[in-house]
RNA sequence: GCUGCUAUAGCUCCAGCGGUAGAGCGCACCCUUGGUAAGGGUGAGGUCGCGUGUUCGAAUCACGCUAGCAGCACCA
């Protein structure tokens, strides 16, 4: 005799065993139809099953907009496997959940799916949510399952069942013909899924993510509550499409990737105007934190790298070269051993530390070819790495500085949404674990004195030390790792770097690893999509143009264009014989923010009329006031005067 | 690296499915000197990603390779 409570504090009391279904519509007949599964004392269940004790009861609606997603895209996995299985006839299925924007579902198959293939699946799903056909729940135990899945040869779902442990029971979801092992929740009927759905790709994808297992046929599928939802989401990845760093890298002529170099940029002089602008900030911000600057060689003996440990856990993706005096050296893969050997040059005191060595490391890395992805995923690129040498008791100071910096450098970027993900000790580590305790407090007191809120990541630090890792959102809300502060005892033990203390004994020092754009490629290719390619004034790689109207009026834009450049302004000079719609046109869609039309009225009073990038009005100004304006709008952020 | 797909003019793309290819933009030249998102004309430009094979003949068919795209795996 249940009795069961709303979440409003009211109570129902029935005689037997009732369902959710039941209960909405003992509530009303909109709360009946509204319903999609409900949560009984918090755990998932479904409308139809039944509810035997006493209870909290939740009814989820699809104004609870997550937990009706969910259930949504979860059965929508489901009705793609049941219309694949009809389409194609002794397909094994195997898993398929719902994930962000949508869901997928993996087969085993001979012939691989193709593109059209989706097409008819789509439209097989249409049909069966049209049936509208009946999703029930079913029990079996662990063995009835093992033995069904053996009976049906699915030796993918055998494993899943066998993986259970043996005296647990398994639940089961069938709707129409098709059955499937399942957790659960589901809707009580196909019909209520919708049509708001999508297949959007076929791609393999191993066995349990593994990849020395056999590969399987992932389709994914997006779905949404509405049509209209299914359309935002469409139109918003035509967005994100057009922000696109590859495309809009070619058409603002700021690099280009070649067959021949594959993973490695050519910068066209835009692209390493916009470079060394941002090389040049972070110089400054270095400098102005009290970073030294140092460049370590490119080439370096395989036995530098097996001291450090890399040759062995890294070996099979680091370049090499040999030598005809049968040596072999590494391109290098990282910045930290030739730092350490640095360190080394001399006897070092307490009195030098905390000492902090930046460099712009070029390394290479052999990246598997599949990994490779416009600039942002590369075989060459340059960090802005950092390696802050210091004693125990230093750490929290020296991370607390870096959380400070790292924030106002993201802030002039214009990222201010950052996460911190904190990953502390491993299974598998060196260091006692005083020394952990010790790092890990330093690490999680730095983050809060930067006001940044961390989650925790556990068990996922280095074997050397915890670590940090910040993660920033983008304008249209995709993450990207980029910072990271790692705490290091190991290397300086393995490389032998030390420092006399005041107790006149040597110690090793900690190293901290730190990077806070991460690769300069990568962070520039996070920008272009950030910005939509209309860079920030500061980092624009051309300013302004001066573009005259008629001819007769070209020596004058001459002169405003070496009043500009004079003024350090990085402008061009457009006196093409073309109109004046035709260049604003242009200069327009190369994103450029400031366009200066001079004819002869602006000849005749020594003026410039200013166009700014995505506003079609312009500004009457004097040369020198225009200029002045201009390089205000240049300044970079962290040489802004009213800068505290 | 794995699975699938793709590769044609500088760029964006179409036609071609065994008989050596076309548009728009861009580029060059000429006309035009025009006031805020494309003025007009003419012209040049392609070993159809690379290699091998089949064939009288390959952009087209077969095999191999390379690179790119999507996803998976990887990311010190």
């Amino acid at each position: 005799m249940p009795i069961i409570q709303l979440p409003d504090g009211s109570k129902r009391q029935y005689d037997e065993a009732v369902t959710a279904a039941t209960i909405a519509s003992d509530i009303g007949p909109g709360l009946a139809k509204a319903a999609l599964a409900a949560k009984v004392d918090g755990l998932d269940w479904d409308l139809n099953r039944p509810i035997e004790t006493d209870c909290l009861l939740q009814l989820i609606t699809a104004k609870d907009s997550e937990a009706a997603l969910e259930l949504v895209r979860h059965d929508c996995a489901h009705i793609m496997a049941e219309a694949v299985l009809e389409l194609y006839p002794g397909t094994q299925v195997t898993i398929g959940p719902a994930i962000e924007n949508g869901f997928y579902y993996d087969f085993h198959r001979e012939d691989p799916f193709s593109t059209e293939d989706l097409a008819s699946i789509e439209a097989r799903m249409h049909e069966i949510v049209d049936r509208d056909e009946l999703i029930t729940r079913g029990v079996w135990t662990r063995d009835e399952a093992v033995a069904f899945y053996k009976e049906k040869n699915e030796p993918f779902k055998v494993e899943l069942v066998e993986s259970i442990p043996a005296e647990e029971t398994v639940s089961f979801y069938t709707q129409g013909d098709f059955i499937d092992l399942c957790r659960g929740p589901h809707l009580v009927s196909t019909g209520k899924a919708g049509h708001a759905f999508k297949l959007m790709k076929v791609a393999g994808a191993y066995w349990r993510g593994d990849s020395n297992r056999p590969m399987l046929q992932r389709i994914y599928g997006t779905a949404w509550l509405s049509e209209k939802e299914l359309k935002n989401y469409l139109t918003m990845l035509e967005e994100a499409e057009k922000r696109d760093h590859r495309k809009l890298g070619r058409q603002l002529d700021f690099f280009h990737l070649q067959e021949e170099a594959a993973g490695s940029v050519f910068w066209h002089p835009r692209g390493w105007t916009l470079y060394r602008e941002i090389e040049d900030y972070m110089r400054r911000r270095l400098d102005n934190a009290h970073y030294s600057e140092v460049k370590t060689p490119q080439l370096v003996d395989r036995s530098l790298w097996e001291a450090s440990g890399h040759w062995d856990k890294f070996g099979e993706n680091m370049f090499t070269a040999e030598t005809n005096e049968d040596r072999t050296l590494a391109l290098k893969p990282m910045n930290c051993p030739g730092h350490v050997q640095i360190y080394r040059q001399g006897v070092k005191s307490y009195r030098d530390l905390p000492l902090r060595m930046a460099e712009f490391g070029s390394c290479h890395r052999n990246e598997p070819s599949g990994a490779l992805h416009g600039i942002m995923r590369v075989r060459a690129f340059t960090q802005d790495d950092a390696h802050i040498f210091c004693t125990e008791d230093q750490i929290n100071s020296e991370s607390v500085a870096f959380c400070h910096l790292l924030q106002e450098i993201y802030a002039d970027f214009g990222f201010t949404d950052i996460r911190v993900k904190f990953s502390d000790r491993p299974e598998v580590r060196a260091g006692d674990d005083e020394t952990w305790d010790k790092a890990e407090k330093a690490l999680a007191d730095a983050t809060k004195a930067a006001e940044l809120e961390t989650t925790l990541n556990p068990g996922e630090g280095a074997f050397y030390g915890p670590k940090l890792e910040f993660v920033l959102r983008d304008a249209i809300g995709r993450d990207w790792q980029c910072g990271t502060l790692q705490v290091d005892f190991v290397l300086p033990e393995r490389l032998d770097a030390e420092y006399v203390a005041e107790d006149g004994n040597r110690h090793r020092p900690v190293m901290l690893h730190r990077a806070i754009l991460g690769s300069l490629e990568r962070w520039i290719g996070i920008l272009i999509e950030q910005y939509s390619g209309r860079m920030p004034v500061w980092l624009s790689p051309v300013q302004l143009v001066i573009a005259s109207i008629t001819d007769s009026s070209n020596d004058y834009a001459k002169e405003v264009y070496e009043a500009a450049l004079a003024a350090g302004l990085r402008a061009e000079l457009d006196t093409r014989n073309e109109k004046i719609g035709y260049k604003i046109r242009e200069h327009s869609t190369a994103k450029i923010p400031f366009i200066l039309a001079v004819g002869g009225r602006e000849e005749e009073a020594r003026t410039v009329a200013i166009r700014q990038l995505g506003s079609d009005g312009q500004q009457v100004l004097g040369v020198e006031e225009a200029v002045s304006m201009l390089c205000d709008a240049a300044t970079p952020p962290d040489l802004k005067q009213d800068r505290a």
